[in-house]
DNA sequence: CTTATAGTCAAGCGATCGTCTAAATCGGCG
DNA sequence: CGCCGATTTAGACGATCGCTTGACTATAAG
């Protein structure tokens, strides 16, 4: 394959991305990789050091806007309510950065999506890096729901973040796949951004109101009982 | 590693299920899960053919038991109702026997739903097995909330449905590893059934009621807007 | 020009991959 | 016992893996 346009070290970052996120770490070759960029074995290590570090570096690229996305997101959000906004509005902010990219940002951000979805999913120390950039940041939106939800449970939304994450990181997932169209008989398109964000951002926020109620309801229960 | 309990064709699908959910189908080599279940690489081949094959089956191997699962709650709750019940019964249809499996069944059940989320995010031929068998269980499971959400539109279903998969798999994915626990320094526990069953029936059926709401919105809007 | 630096390249290293072959072993039956 | 089908075994096949090596090219400074 002719070699696509950019740097060396760019293009073999975006065919390691797709091939990452069609085939998996395991499954995508670095002989592979270097055949989709048009470049050489040699060249890889001479830049990334080894398979792990490229993979390492795939993921860090794109990591960072996304996270800076959110929280501008948040932060706008604030100044427009004058502090805590509504959750809805918490739940877009951070959701909506990252599916905006996986729906209108183009093949690189499709794959990159997927290629979260399936390092989430992985036990491997290839994944302790996303790991360990994750597990802060998703301290930080769970204050932030805290703070728009004043009295909940902290354990409700703790789970509630969990099942808010697993909706997410599904919505982007399925776009290439497009599971939903299929099953629906074309009805439903998981690639539609305005579809899907309207209804993702309602289906979370409802959920997680739903979850604290829940929770407390559980409270009770659990007083009544003792 | 010893031969543990069994016949040869149940040790290694035992060892194989644990080990595609932990490394992955390209990362778990026939050699590492013969060496883990006491056996030899001829006897895969002979009973399974390849270890395409042997993947294959051991999805197969659990499926068929947690649909049937999933039908008879279902039916229970129909009875107990006199026809469609609540979204509640249906969601925890559903849900609960995946979840419950996972959270109680032992270690294979446990792996099983960890292979599950990781094939699920697979696009490798592998995986035709899996999609093939899930994708007319998914047109039933949306038939029931049709049904109980009279008047709901079937693309805000199908959406939903995505959202609920998400959430759910990530729920029994997440078990083993338990990020959650640590992001709230022991305050949840991902592999506590009692509470997350709770919490994920109230987050996935608030959220469908919620996203069938926006849904209903939406067509106001592009109403007004026609 | 020489020299230095950065980058790219083909070739090959040892290791491991999935699969196959043929011999060894086992259990039940005449 | 001998025999036979079922099962298990060790060993080897070619292919491919991640990574390294050493030579080659390009560019810019002295």
């Amino acid at each position: 394959m002719a070699a696509p346009k950019g740097g060396t070290r760019e293009r073999i970052l975006n065919a390691a991305e797709q091939l990452f996120a069609q085939r998996g770490y395991d499954g995508a070759s670095t002989r592979a990789i270097v055949a989709k960029s048009g470049d050489t074995i040699g060249s890889v290590n001479y830049h990334f050091g080894s398979k792990d570090k490229l993979l390492a570096e795939v993921i860090r690229r794109r990591w960072d806007e996304i996270v800076e996305a959110r929280r501008e997101c948040y932060a706008a959000a604030r100044r427009e309510y004058g502090g805590a906004p509504p959750v809805e509005a918490v739940v877009e902010a951070i959701v909506a950065p990252y599916l905006e990219r996986a729906m209108c940002g183009g093949r690189g951000w499709r794959s990159y999506a997927l290629l979260q979805a399936r390092v989430l999913y992985s036990e491997k120390s290839y994944t302790r890096n996303l790991k360990a950039l994750s597990e802060p940041i998703a301290r930080e939106f769970i204050g932030w729901l805290a703070e728009s939800l004043p009295g909940a449970d902290m354990r409700d939304l703790g789970y509630a973040y969990q099942f808010m994450i697993g909706a997410m990181v599904e919505s982007c997932a399925e776009i290439e796949v497009n599971r939903i169209s299929r099953i629906t008989d074309g009805l439903c398109d998981a690639a539609d951004y305005g579809q899907v964000k309207a209804r993702l951002l309602a289906f979370i926020s409802g959920g997680i109101r739903a979850t604290v109620a829940a929770g407390a309801n559980l409270s009770v229960e659990s007083l009544k009982s003792a």
